[in-house]
DNA sequence: TAGGATCATCTAAAGAATTCGATGATGTGG
DNA sequence: CCACATCATCGAATTCTTTAGATGATCCTA
């Protein structure tokens, strides 16, 4: 009955995923100091393991024994989450239409000409892609 | 030190502003019918009627009393929620481009060549009207 | 007017997410 | 060998999110 343990990464796990990408194999002690420098996210040590450990349960990292401290790595590509994380937004915002939410976001976002020229040489190569 | 309260609405509060987007005011049975018919969600009226509860102290819903019952409209608009909730991703996840997530997008979902057309043409009167 | 139907309020439960202190193990320099 | 630094484990506190039963007010009908 109460709440459903969340499909995608959490706030928090998202942070910690996105340090890992950045670099890995990492100790606890390094994370901790990313996650600050590149979050402002100032947390006790203690604090990290634990995130850390709960993202092993869920499967979201790895990590192995160096000396008498662990190494962490992702498991999880950054691809395969934010393309998740997407199809998540599109399903429960957009009602399923990815074009809906590109409109949404070409309306809504501040994007300069040089983007808007890339994006639509990105969709001459797709359109061209479809028609074999 | 815990959790912040989240900036979004959580997901039950989507699918009930949802429901309130599609029509509005409605009173709670009415609420309770379509979140089971158009979201799969079967509630107890008295968990519609604590969610509508927090809503309207969160001041995300309305509610005037019809006889002896509430009537609820969303106070915020449908463009407002979802351009934050994106935003929010290009932020979390994109680390503030949206140029990037538009690649994720067009990249990872399937857009038929219609689409990708009607986009084409959203981006060029875009690309238009920034040159002004 | 008594009884059922319809509503709202209040209380509370339980899991999820976030944070960290206390404690104990282990290894190292003096 | 001992004190100190470095790590992990465990337990716990706190807030958020979701769900719903018990209770009481009100209104309509037989």
């Amino acid at each position: 009955m109460p709440r459903p343990e969340s499909e995608n990464p959490t706030e928090l796990e998202l942070e910690i995923l996105k340090v890992l990408w950045g670099e890995s194999p990492l100790p606890v002690r390094e994370v901790r100091a990313r996650l600050e420098a590149d979050a402002g996210r100032t947390l006790a040590h203690s604090s990290v393991i634990t995130m850390l450990n709960i993202m092993h349960r869920k499967r979201l990292v790895t990590r192995k024994k160096e000396g008498k401290a662990f190494l962490f790595s992702p498991r999880v590509e950054k691809e395969r989450v934010t393309g998740q994380m997407m199809s998540d937004l599109v399903t429960r915002v957009f009602d399923g239409s990815p074009a809906a939410m590109m409109l949404n976001l070409i309306e809504s976002s501040e994007l300069d000409a040089e983007e808007l020229a890339e994006l639509r040489r990105l969709i001459g190569r797709k359109a061209k892609e479809q028609q074999q």
